[in-house]
RNA sequence: GCCCCCAUCGUCUAGCGGCCUAGGACACCACCCUUUCAAGGUGGCGGCACGGGUUCGAAUCCCGUUGGGGGUGCCA
C-alpha cells in the first residue's frame, strides 16, 4: 500500500482555531508515524470572506507548534480549472444540473407546501444550461443509501431521500467547499480524511460525488469530537478564546499546547499525561480517539503550563521569558518602556519568580517593582497594613538596613538551614517590638514593592539593593508621618 | 421539523464481559511546610444518565427512553 497521505485544509478566514489546530495535530501525528505526508492545503473558495493576513496566521501557528508540512500550502483559489472540469463532466453524465432558484424561491415554496425546509428538486428536470446567477446542483439518487465508515465511529449509512440536491457550483461560477474539497483530496490521492465532526453529515455528499468522479478507492475517515466552551457548544471565535496566537502571546509554551491539544479526544492507555511531540507520535493511535465532545479546558492548559515553567532550567526560562519583559511580544505590552529592561537585574530574580507564574505574560508583574522609580501602591493594602503603630518597625528596619555592617544578602545558600542575613536582621527588629515574621515583613514588603504579595521579599531587596531599599523604607516612613 | 452523532467523577480521560468495593490528571476541600503568594508533601470529596434485555457474570454487548451536540447555505 502507498503511504498514506494527510492533509489540513484550513480556510483562511482567520488566525488558526484550537479546533483545528488539534486537528492538525492528529493528522500530523498520523503522517509522521506512519511515514506519510502530510499536507497543507488552503479552502479559500470563497473569496468574499478570505483574509490575506490569515493565510500568514495559520502557517505561523503551524510552525508555533511544530507541525511542519511536506507538501503546501495549495491554495484553491489556484486550482479553479480543477472544479470547472469536474463539474462539467457532472453535467454531461446527467449526475447534476444547472438550477435557477433563488434562495428566496426556495423558501417560499417550502413555506407554502408546509413541509420541511431545502430544496425542493425544482430546476431538476428542466433542463436548463449554465448561466450567470445559476448554480449547479448534485442530482442525488432518489433511493438507496450512502455508507460510509469512521475509524472512530461505528459505520454510518445515510438514506439518499435525506439527502438534498446540494449545490456544488455557485452563481458566479466558483466553486462550494463540498465540490473543491473531494475534487482536492482525489487529486492530491488523499488517503486519510481526519476532520472535525461538524463535517461528518458533509462526508455522505462527499461518497457521492467521489463515486460520480473517482475510480479510486474511498479515502478512511476519521471524525474528531468536537471541542466545545463550558456550554456545550461548539468552540467559535466568536463566543469563545480559540485564537492560537492569543494563547501564545499571553505566554502559553506550544509544547504544552501540543501536548494538551493531544489529550483532547484521545488519552493514552496508562496513567501518564505528558508527552513531547515525538512521544505522541509514537504513542497515538487515532483508533483510540474517543467519540464524544471535549470541553477545552483552561485550568487544565494552565496547569500543565505552570509545571513545564517549573521543570525548565532556569536559564531557559530567563531565555524564554525575555520577549515579554522586552516589549517583543505582539499581543502583550510591558507595563514600562521596553529600554527599561535590564536582564542582568531579571537573572537574579528569575529563580524565585518561576516557580509562581502560570504563563510567561505573568512575569512582568513579579518584577516590576524592580523598574519601576517608584512601586505603584496598592492602596486598599496600604491602608489596612500602614498604621500608625508600624512606625517604630519601620525606624528599627531602616537603622538596622543602613548598618554598613550588615552583609546585603536576601538568598539563603543551599548549604546552610538558616535565614539569609537580610532576613535574620529583619525578623530580629519584629521580634524586638513583639512581631512575628508575618507581621514583621508585610509593611516592608507594600513600602517597597507597594503590593501585600509578590515574590520573597529578602530575595526582592537583595536584587533592589540597599540605597534603593531604604529610599523608599524612607517614604513610606514620610507618607505615615 | 428532518437527518446524523454522542453519553464513566465538575472537567479531560483509563476501562474494550469476570483483574472494578471503577484507575489517573485538572479543579475543589483539609492538613503539613511557610516571611506574603506560589511551589512542594499528605489525605479527602466525587462518576458508570435511566429502563429493559443477553449472560453464570455488564461500566463494558443489544434495544428503548431521556439528555446533549452537530448538520440542515450560492460558508467552510
Amino acid at each position: 500500500m502507498a503511504s498514506p497521505r494527510l492533509r489540513i485544509a484550513p480556510s483562511p478566514t482567520g488566525l488558526l482555531h484550537v479546533g483545528t489546530a488539534r486537528t492538525a495535530l492528529f493528522n500530523w501525528l498520523v503522517a509522521r508515524q506512519s511515514g506519510g505526508v502530510f499536507i497543507l492545503r488552503m479552502e479559500d473558495t470563497d473569496a468574499g470572506r478570505n483574509q490575506a493576513e490569515a493565510i500568514d496566521g495559520i502557517q505561523r501557528s503551524l510552525h508555533w507548534l511544530g507541525l511542519d508540512w511536506d507538501e503546501g500550502p495549495y491554495f484553491q483559489s489556484e486550482r479553479t480549472m480543477l472544479y470547472a472540469v469536474a463539474a462539467a463532466r457532472l453535467f454531461e453524465k446527467g449526475q447534476a444540473y444547472w438550477c435557477s432558484c433563488s434562495r428566496e424561491e426556495i423558501d417560499a415554496r417550502a413555506r407554502a407546501r408546509g413541509g420541511p425546509p431545502g430544496y425542493d428538486r425544482h430546476c431538476r428536470d428542466l433542463e436548463l444550461g449554465p448561466a450567470p446567477g445559476r448554480v449547479l446542483r448534485f442530482r442525488t439518487p432518489a433511493d438507496g443509501f450512502t455508507t460510509f465508515a469512521d475509524v472512530v465511529r461505528h459505520e454510518t449509512v445515510v438514506e439518499n431521500a435525506h439527502i438534498e440536491d446540494f449545490s456544488l457550483v455557485k452563481g458566479n461560477g466558483d466553486a462550494l467547499f463540498i465540490l473543491a474539497n473531494m475534487v482536492d483530496d482525489e487529486d492530491m490521492t488523499v488517503t486519510h480524511v481526519v476532520r472535525g465532526e461538524d463535517h461528518l453529515t458533509n462526508t455522505a455528499k462527499y461518497v457521492l460525488l467521489w463515486q460520480a468522479l473517482s475510480s479510486l478507492p474511498l479515502p478512511v475517515f476519521a471524525h474528531l469530537p468536537l471541542l466545545v466552551n463550558e456550554q456545550r457548544k461548539k468552540l467559535s471565535k466568536r463566543r469563545d478564546k480559540v485564537a492560537l496566537e492569543q494563547f501564545r502571546d499571553e505566554g502559553y509554551l506550544p509544547e504544552v499546547m501540543v501536548n494538551y491539544l493531544a489529550l483532547l479526544g484521545w488519552g493514552p492507555g496508562d496513567n501518564v499525561e505528558r508527552f513531547t511531540l515525538p512521544e505522541l507520535v509514537e504513542r497515538f493511535r487515532l483508533e483510540d480517539v474517543v467519540p464524544s465532545p471535549a470541553f477545552f479546558d483552561l485550568k487544565k492548559l494552565t496547569a500543565f503550563n505552570g509545571d513545564a515553567i517549573r521543570a525548565m532550567p532556569t536559564a531557559e526560562f530567563v531565555e524564554r521569558s525575555e520577549p515579554w519583559l522586552r516589549g517583543a511580544v505582539p499581543g502583550f505590552e510591558p507595563p514600562w518602556p521596553p529600554e527599561r529592561y535590564d536582564a542582568t537585574v531579571f537573572e537574579r530574580m528569575a529563580p524565585v519568580v518561576q516557580p509562581r507564574v502560570t504563563t510567561l505574560a505573568e512575569v512582568p508583574g513579579y518584577v516590576d517593582f524592580l523598574v519601576f522609580d517608584d512601586p505603584v501602591v496598592d492602596e486598599s493594602a496600604w491602608a489596612k497594613t500602614m498604621t500608625p503603630e508600624i512606625v517604630p518597625l519601620l525606624d528599627a528596619v531602616m537603622t538596622t538596613l543602613a548598618s554598613p555592617t550588615l552583609e546585603w544578602r536576601g538568598f539563603g545558600r543551599p548549604e546552610e538551614e538558616e535565614l539569609a542575613p537580610l532576613a535574620v536582621a529583619v525578623f530580629a527588629e519584629g521580634e524586638g517590638l513583639g512581631l512575628n515574621r508575618r507581621l514583621t515583613q508585610a509593611p516592608i514588603r507594600l513600602a517597597v514593592t507597594g503590593r501585600p504579595v509578590g515574590p520573597p521579599l529578602f530575595e526582592s531587596l537583595d536584587v533592589l539593593g540597599r540605597h534603593e531599599t531604604l529610599r523608599r523604607l524612607r517614604a513610606a516612613r514620610a507618607r505615615l508621618a
